[in-house]
DNA sequence: CAGTGTGAAGTTGTTCACAGCA
DNA sequence: TGCTGTGAACAACTTCACACTG
């Protein structure tokens, strides 16, 4: 399989391979400068096989009997998940969450950068959180720039649906929602859901049972 | 299928099914006494047949013609996933999605509680933040307590699996995984990988592509 | 006839089996 | 022999089709 394929990449194979990445660079730091898909199967308790295939996306080629090139395999997988291009997006809602992305410094790592952040508390608008100015959603119209073409969705979920609503006519394309409604939106915008009590109804289910 | 069946319930269902909740709960709010599944496929983009699908889960019956009645349906629905009586757990990692889970109001309304949070920050160590006191991750073993089966990793990567192996070893039986490494634990230890940073991988091949 | 509930068909993703290679 | 890479078998999940019900 080339880039030249036109079927999409597996989601489950995108949200592994941010793994990969971070495996290959706490073994780089270990010293290691080249790895099998085995060991890295063995490593991640995922299936070497698996770990094969969902490489084989990319365009790098493993050395039979030797494995792959420890740097080159995280150069091209940076290159092939975007994480070495900054990609820009806003923040809705200022609460603990939106908060926490405001402060981490990991999404820089992945790419990722939040260049303006929007609530409606009065107490809020004006400061400055990480770095990130936060104004009043209303004024989305006015401070957003075209070419930034993702919005966090991290308001209460009362608000979700509207929030989303505002994105989408100002040109949003990606919603990444992190609250625990499901938004509608047209075909043509892409939403990434991750509510974080969703896995939370897994782990009680798996524990008690 | 009733709750004698002995088959897992689907991931991905257990992952739509707090979704549900947020929808009826919304739902109530704004008067609605029965509602369908055809409605709720409608209303959250999802296919009407997997919503009755998943909701054959639980216990309740609905009423052809009719649909279900919202109020049974939101207590059938917290009682199979838990959320209405409280788990306890334990939160590794005082960083700012850390004490973003503290800060959280949320996490006690699906029905768990932080009640101690471990750290190796000496800065940290003796803050309460949230209502939750933090100890030094030394002190795990001397504080803990034997009912608490969940453990929250939200350390730096290069510690996840260290401060993993310190969980599994003091009875933790469940391990919900913030980091962007995949830990390797016994079976009989469950693993929620929850790294946000995957999502943002797919989010930008979407977009790209 | 609109809605539930279910078995069957279809699709997607994972695991197995093995060919090829150093 | 140990590893990559791939096509085929398998399992999981989703969608379709339809019988049933008030």
């Amino acid at each position: 399989m080339n880039k030249i394929d036109t079927t999409l990449v597996p989601e489950p194979t995108l949200r592994r391979m941010p793994c990969y990445l971070t495996y290959l660079k706490l073994a780089q730091q270990n010293g290691a400068k080249v790895v099998s898909s085995t060991q890295i199967g063995h490593d991640m308790g995922v299936d070497p096989t698996q770990v094969t295939k969902d490489l084989s996306y990319t365009c790098i080629v493993g050395k039979t009997r030797v494995g792959y090139e420890v740097e080159l395999l995280i150069s091209e997988l940076e290159t092939f998940l975007r994480f070495n291009t900054m990609d820009c997006g806003y923040l809705f809602g200022a609460g603990s969450l939106g908060t926490a992305l405001l402060l981490d410094h990991g999404l820089t790592q992945f790419g990722f950068e939040i260049v303006a952040a929007f609530d409606v508390n009065p107490d809020k608008i004006g400061l400055n959180i990480g770095g990130t100015t936060i104004y009043h959603t209303n004024d989305f119209k006015r401070v957003k720039h075209d070419d930034v073409k993702i919005g966090i969705l991290t308001v209460p979920v009362e608000h979700a649906q509207e929030v989303a609503d505002i994105m989408v006519d100002n040109g949003i394309e990606a919603i990444w929602n992190f609250t625990s409604v499901r938004i509608k939106v047209p075909d043509s915008v892409f939403v990434q859901n991750t509510s974080i009590y969703a896995h939370l109804a897994v782990i009680f289910n798996r524990l008690h049972s």
